[in-house]
DNA sequence: ATGCTTCCCTACCGTAGAGTAAGAATCTGT
DNA sequence: ACAGATTCTTACTCTACGGTAGGGAAGCAT
């Protein structure tokens, strides 16, 4: 009688748990979640965890798992090979920090929580590097004439880095998917102090000049 | 007969005591730091630290407070008003990034550990958000026709977030100093994909290419 | 040499929370 | 209608660790 749902099979058990275990490690970081309080949000006693998921770690790292892949799904359309390379990271910029827009939480427990929890940043820090592989790729197929000696791999780096604090400032609510994707690909392209987009732009409307 | 050492005037011991709990916070984070462990490390016993500090918490704020405080004095010198704002930007550059370099630990504590634990990060978000105005400023004061609508603030978030990421590779030992305030200086005003500074530079030599 | 202050320790308490033992329902095939 | 598998719960155990009680020894006055 744990609240009124019972018997469902195991698989779909097990979605609910990682949902209940995200929702409440994202609000209140890894140690500060007990497996009672994961428990009570997914309707459900405490040793069904231990059942399906032996350890809080092993959850944990489920949770990584299934977040982390989403995260990598969300970013797959970039690599369509029929798009120019700056295209492409346009829709990479795009898929990221909509990704982010949504999946707030999923955000959060990637890389607020996992990436500050010591034995869990290796798991996260897989995806992310690929994720600035792709970035280094992209970045150097449509440069021109590359200085000689140019790094990519650490300009991807800082590009990431950006993105991942404009992301930040999404998921907070500050700013909206379009314009960060605006400000980092001008970032790329022309540097901060540069002037915006060329072409369209603006056509959106001149209104509040913030989001929410 | 703690260790040796004994009798130790308060002020004296108490930088002990910080000094090690921010070596051991740094390496394995808040929540799997004891007391036990900061205690052993500074050789001395635990409820010394109670003495003087009341608890863990209280204990970690210590180390937040002093870190974040020679953070933000080892910037200082970008706020000297002598120089052009583009100088400003690039010293502050220069001062951040040689922070990180020395004092890695400091750094892992503030931003790798207290950003992420619920209820110190706010405390850390002001010296973060102080910095990202400086940046905010900086760059407005040194854009010569600002697009209208421009929001420097977000520029700057960008730009800070680009050099936490390249900071934690220079507390990775990956790149150089030098390396990461150019790359980052041309980002700034560039773009990633941009040219390199079109003065000097590699004037420096050839040698080491790490720091220590 | 006696009190007062400061520094410091050994030994303990209390509890939150990870993990488990034991078994009760419910479903499925034959 | 019975056996076996699957889903699920209540009610525990046990340990790590934050925090404390109580006292001891060293310096410094007068």
């Amino acid at each position: 009688m744990a609240g009124g749902t019972k018997r469902l099979p195991r698989a779909v058990r097990e979605q609910q748990m990682l949902d209940a275990a995200v929702d409440v490690f994202s609000e209140n970081g890894f140690h500060d979640t007990s497996m009672d309080a994961i428990a009570t949000r997914a309707s459900i006693s405490k040793p069904m965890l231990y059942l399906y998921y032996g350890s809080k770690d092993e959850l944990f790292a489920a949770c990584i798992s299934r977040e982390g892949q989403r995260f990598v799904e969300a970013l797959t359309p970039a690599g369509d090979p029929a798009l120019a390379p700056r295209e492409q990271l346009r829709v990479a910029l795009e898929s990221f920090l909509g990704f982010v827009d949504q999946h707030r939480n999923s955000w959060m427990v990637l890389y607020r929580q996992a990436l500050s929890q010591q034995g869990f940043a290796g798991q996260v820090q897989n995806s992310r590097d690929r994720l600035i592989e792709l970035t280094a790729h992209l970045l150097e197929s449509s440069t021109r004439e590359p200085d000689p000696g140019t790094d990519f791999t650490i300009m991807a780096v800082a590009l990431v880095g950006a993105g991942e604090a404009v992301a930040d400032r999404i998921a907070g609510g500050e700013i909206d998917v379009e314009k960060a994707a605006d400000l980092l690909e001008n970032l790329a392209w022309r540097g901060l102090a540069g002037k915006k987009r060329p072409d369209h732009l603006e056509s959106e409307h001149p209104e509040t000049g913030y989001s929410a």
